[in-house]
RNA sequence: GGUCCCGUAGCUCAUCUGGAUAGAGCGACAGCCUUCUAAGCUGUAGGUACUUGGUUCGAGUCCAAGCGGGAUCACCA
């Protein structure tokens, strides 16, 4: 039990000593932690009760302070000003908890749980390249999913790619009649950038196409349809359908130079996924669903045989779910993927990372499954995120104003070398630690800057202003991590000594005020994962180890570790930075970005 | 127009789900390296939490209305 929980229980257990004729509830009491300006590490909020115990709150303060104390362990003094109990945790409870954990990988892990989710994330379209708004997403899932195992749930990764329909087309069709046999070999381009250049070469085409239509008196809307380029593609697609060889040979062929380039953008992302779905293989299966829900009378048929579900009780509009000529939609599809993920692992829960374009979709998919009395509407849950913005607006990928994933990482490893050039510190670094080093402190900064924000909320990045390397970023955390080891190597210790190192240790001496904060954050870690798990929110980890690295970074500014006053000071700190170093690193772990040990 | 989301320091964001005088980072200004890494620390300035009402002992947080910004409401995905 967490220090504020144990709290809680040890009030309640106390109002209802005190006052036995009363009722109270645990909700009732709000347990916070002191604000800095009042002596105490948690405070317990008396208004609630003062009503109906008819009671001056001060009065009832002293009370049950004076409770607390002689009926518990855990507090040293007790002080109640202004309605507020302001409680001091004893330094024993502080030190027997950094005795327990100093070197515990485990602290803040939960015990496994029979909850099973599959988390998809990712699920990119493959007639382009990875862009800075498919970041925030994959960072986005991949953290989470991590949050959710640390959390002790069973999690399934999956990536659902939409591999098939006429934006692949487009690509395809702008290859073959202007690629000239290119390949990513004969170009040295990476192939899911090289298939993203037809796409945006497609866009050109069909705009002066258009244009020359236009120019010849077509009206515009007209003009678009009859584009010879934009009949080719959807020919193309028709093709595609039927299977036709030629077609499918040339599809599979881009889209293999697609996944060899994605395949090389996760990895250095240092993402995964346990499984892959593919639209191609997915996207008749909702049919089946479809007719059986229009066999049940759930579903509606239109005169020209155009399937359509009635939402107007849930207070939505009608919506298709089977054209006339019995092609399904995207809603079809997910219908479908949806009855399918739940099949293929029985999961009790299966999230969706997706932008919050998609709201209205997931809210509709999500009735329409319950309508069709499908179990797996249960778990669907739609992890929504703000769009990634340029300060001119949307990145549309069409017009080629995005900032491109891979590049993005280039140019923040490029900051990171330059930055650690500039401050002077590559001594005593191979070269291909060095190259790690820019790896960790680029790839970092761009996570930590794409998670710290609450997911809900959009964001603006202004490809003008580099990612910031000082203040709440991932490299002031890598660094305070960097700091810890150097003491430790100093002190010819390993980065997580056992209890060996500290035999015969004794905490006796009073603890400061700043290692008492220390602990009074460690001590929270892993309420902290456990609100990041319930709030499906990596940026709660990041406020947290960024508010924890500036806690040592203060404590290091005026406290002697290796020197000390007394061999108990050292140790009792030596202790405090291990521990402080491991959750550090448990903590950005989950978030898939590394400390390191020098810098 | 309907529905949903957002609005906190010049900028980017917190505020532990309703608690004390709203806190960090960046930027600005002023200090701190013969002592464990100054990518750091300490301090100063910076606020009508979009507005107006309401609920409450207590509201940035909940409710209502309005203002501003965004998303969505396709036989697109």
């Amino acid at each position: 039990m967490t220090l504020h929980q144990q709290i809680k229980a040890a009030s309640l257990a106390a109002l209802q000593a005190l006052y036995p004729e009363q009722a109270f509830e645990l909700d009732q009491i709000a347990v916070n932690q002191t604000k800095p300006e009042f002596t105490g590490h948690y405070t317990v909020v008396l208004f609630p009760f003062v009503k109906t115990l008819r009671c001056k709150p001060n009065e009832l303060g002293e009370k049950l302070g004076d409770y607390l104390l002689a009926h518990t362990s855990l507090f040293s003094a007790h002080q109640t000003v202004s309605g507020f109990l302001n409680l001091s945790i004893k330094d024993q409870v502080f030190t027997d908890l950094l005795l327990h954990n100093f070197n515990n990988p485990n602290f803040g892990k939960a015990a496994p749980k029979s909850k099973k989710v599959m988390l998809e994330y990712s699920s990119p379209n493959t007639n382009k390249p990875l862009h800075f708004g498919h970041l925030r997403n994959i960072f986005l899932g991949y953290a989470t999913a991590n949050i959710l195992k640390n959390d002790g749930q069973e999690v399934i990764k999956a990536n659902l790619v939409n591999d098939r329909g006429i934006h692949i087309c487009k690509s395809m069709i702008a290859w073959q009649d202007y690629g000239n046999g290119a390949t990513p070999s004969s170009t040295g381009i990476k192939g899911d950038h090289l298939v993203g250049d037809y796409y945006v070469r497609f866009n050109n085409e069909y705009k002066k196409q258009i244009a020359a239509l236009v120019s010849q008196g077509m009206d515009a809307t007209q003009a678009e349809k009859e584009a010879p380029i934009m009949q080719a593609t959807q020919a193309m697609l028709r093709d595609w359908e039927k299977g036709d060889e030629n077609v499918r040979q040339l599809w599979k062929m881009m889209n293999d130079w697609v996944y060899e380039g994605f395949n090389n953008t996760y990895a250095r992302l240092g993402v995964d996924f346990d499984k892959y779905y593919f639209e191609s293989n997915t996207y008749l299966l909702g049919k089946q669903l479809v007719e059986s829900g229009l066999a049940n009378g759930i579903l509606y048929q239109k005169e020209d045989h155009s399937v359509w579900v009635d939402l107007s009780d849930e207070g939505l509009d009608q919506k298709l779910l089977l054209r006339g000529d019995g092609t399904s939609v995207y809603m079809t599809q997910d219908l479908g993927t949806a009855k399918l993920k739940y099949d293929d692992y029985g999961i009790d829960q299966s999230i969706y990372v997706i932008a919050d374009e998609q709201n209205y979709h997931m809210q509709v998919l999500q009735i329409i499954l319950k309508k069709l009395g499908e179990p797996c509407w249960k778990g669907i849950y739609h992890l929504s995120y703000g769009m990634v913005e340029l300060p001119s607006g949307r990145m549309k990928s069409r017009e080629g104003t995005v900032v491109d994933a891979d590049d993005m990482m280039d140019e923040m490893i490029v900051l990171a070398k330059e930055q650690t050039e500039a401050a002077g510190k590559t001594e005593g670094f191979s070269d291909a630690e060095l190259q790690d080093l820019y790896e960790m402190i680029g790839m970092g900064a761009l996570k930590f800057y794409l998670l710290r924000v609450e997911p809900k909320k959009k964001m603006i990045f202004d490809p003008k202003e580099s990612i910031d390397l000082h203040g709440f970023t991932a490299t002031f955390i890598q660094y305070a991590h960097a700091r810890i080891c150097s003491i430790l190597r100093r002190e010819n210790l390993p980065i997580m000594p056992d209890s060996s190192h500290f035999q015969g240790f004794v905490a006796s001496e009073k603890l400061t005020d700043a290692e008492g904060k220390l602990l009074l954050s460690l001590e929270q870690f892993p309420e902290v994962l456990k609100a990041a798990a319930n709030e499906y929110s990596p940026a709660i980890v990041c406020n947290y180890a960024f508010g924890l690295a500036q806690l040592f970074n203060s404590f290091y500014d005026n406290h002697p570790i290796a020197k000390a006053a007394t061999d108990e000071k050292k140790n009792l700190r030596l202790m405090l930075i291990v521990m402080t170093a491991q959750v550090l690193r448990q903590g950005m772990n989950l978030l898939g970005i590394r400390l390191p040990e020098k810098m």
